[in-house]
DNA sequence: ATGGTCTGAAGGAACGTTCCGGCAAACGTG
DNA sequence: CACGTTTGCCGGAACGTTCCTTCAGACCAT
């Protein structure tokens, strides 16, 4: 066995005694072939452990055979895009692309040459120079979430109906908290508008004051401490938090711990965005769940198909959530 | 202007009067040509905006210009991992190579095909199939930290001085604190059982026991919850503790607090592994800094300069580490 | 002048794939 | 049996690069 040199069409046509555009033929499912020649072709292919090459697939489709998945870096270390990136990869790979990670670009306008069919964009952030960039070059982009950017128009898009979500939770919490308290990252994201806007409208609707108060997205503990601490004064009292932000909700149970209140004794906490952090604790914190990996499976799905043709570009898909009810939300501590 | 059709090397060639070959060498800094043609058509080529075609140019050279970047399924969310992530895209985006995420493959030995020159193996698990399916593909292969598994011979790698790390900042809380628990994962990767031997090497050579505590790789706050109380039921009493994983520290300061004991007024918290959320924490803990950004760009540049040929394969490269001291395990509180 | 070396540049093959067109043989229909 | 049509397969061009070979001219020393 000499694995010196990779099987190539050429090795597997001469072993099977035909041409090479018969087993690409055979291969790819394309040309009139009968059934029987296609599966002994494909046999020997198995058998010499063929594997296409793809710089000249690519090459001769006038493709890079990879997307890229972009996240705007002050997301780092949110286990939010960690998952999604796996997603992603997953998903890409089973449509035989490569997932790509595109590094935020450190002086912007010296943008690298980007060597990707498309890309994903994890919540586009208003403002974001990479937006302009893809665009400029004319890759087409899939969205998670929504682009706030006036005008935008992209590929595609995958969103979370964040504002169901936060309704369901806020419905949850409504048989025993009154005053429930809101903190949620600002409205450059999608993310972050929707959720504010559906908490005032469910606010609204049940005759409940709004009481927002702003997070980071990416929030260190002191800022939730900070905003616990504010919303604890707030005049009429409060008796339950929900913590937007990825990761803030451990914070907000310490804080409200540190205030001495008691979780969930006498005050609820819930999170909206649910990691598996939250449940080991000794309180689990009651979450949505927003699907982090089957997000980055959608997004790349529906990009692999828009590049191939087969979804229409402008296709959006609305990702489900899933309220996750635990101890830090029932009745019972 | 028509950018229907990308630019050539061959649109450039005619732009500026000469052949393909003479740009290719112009661009490439090889062939023989004066400095006054080599700038004449380098400038034609910035002109029309001319870039690269990767597919033809990987084809040409027989390779997939991309290297692949694994870490095994149970670190996703670990901040150590995106900031490494990232800084491996960024070094290999310099390299003029993808970094391609390699997902864990979810049913064993069916490993979709892998289309990268190299790859990136960040902590590898002893046991980890995928190494040995990168073995079988002969995919060069840079890790970072050792593999232990017996026999195992990579291409190069990179390691960060866990064992000068540990000593220092055992060295640093020597001074208030006699008994020193250690909260730290197994010994399936370099990293848990360097840390654990020099550890116990210290204990030995300051006359102290050793105390350590089993804790997950990936640990809850569950976890870490658990080790606190048994350590904080030790015999001879603690008076500081080190927890090695990622975001665990919090946890234990949580942990700790909840047992009666306050930080640092009378019990010193550090952990190992070093992470923003730490810095911003009302009472900061003391880390070790790792450089995980850092150490994803010596392992891409690392695995570069392997396959180029400039470096020698079987090279090591060792990461210093840096001791962030703060308010956790100062005196002052 | 003659032969040799060096310089600057060009031609063309090769990388492995896809796909267009073509061409026999088999098959149908009158 | 003659003549379209379908079936099964193949040759070869093209994708854009790199690099090996060639080659004309300039330059030098004899």
């Amino acid at each position: 066995m000499n694995d010196s040199r990779p099987i190539t069409l050429q090795d597997v046509a001469r072993a099977a005694g035909v041409s090479k555009t018969t087993v690409s033929d055979a291969l790819s499912g394309r040309g009139r072939l009968p059934a029987t020649t296609r599966e002994r072709v494909t046999a020997v292919a198995r058998e010499l452990g063929y594997v296409a090459n793809r710089s000249a697939r690519n090459l001769r489709g006038g493709r890079t055979g990879a997307i890229g998945l972009y996240f705007p870096a002050r997301t780092i270390g949110l286990e939010y895009y960690m998952d999604l990136a796996i997603g992603a990869a997953e998903e890409a790979l089973a449509h035989d692309l490569a997932l790509t990670l595109v590094p935020t670009t450190r002086d912007p306008g010296r943008t690298p040459p980007l060597h990707i069919d498309g890309a994903v964009v994890s919540d586009p952030v208003l403002g974001d120079p990479m937006l302009e960039t893809l665009a400029a070059l004319r890759i087409p982009v899939v969205t998670c979430e929504r682009d706030l950017t006036p005008g935008a128009r992209h590929a595609g898009r995958v969103e979370s109906d964040h504002r169901s979500g936060i309704r369901v939770l806020l419905d949850h919490l409504s048989g025993r908290g009154d005053h429930i308290a809101l903190l949620c990252p600002g409205e450059e994201t999608s993310f972050g508008l929707d959720i504010r806007t559906a908490y005032r409208d469910w606010c609204t609707a049940t005759g409940r004051e709004a009481l927002v108060f702003d997070v980071p997205f990416v929030c260190d503990p002191e800022h939730v401490s900070h905003a616990v601490a504010e919303a604890l004064r707030a005049p009429g009292g409060i008796d339950a938090i929900v913590s937007v932000p990825d990761g803030g909700a451990t914070s907000a149970v310490h804080a409200a711990l540190q205030q001495g209140r008691h979780v969930p004794a006498d005050l609820l906490v819930a999170s909206y965005v649910d990691s598996p952090s939250l449940r080991g604790l000794a309180t689990p914190i009651t979450a949505v769940d927003i699907a982090p990996r089957e997000m980055g499976r959608r997004a790349a799905r529906l990009l692999a198909g828009i590049l191939s043709g087969g979804i229409a570009p402008g296709t959006v898909e609305v990702l489900p959530t899933e309220l996750m009810v635990r101890a830090s939300t029932s009745p019972t501590g």
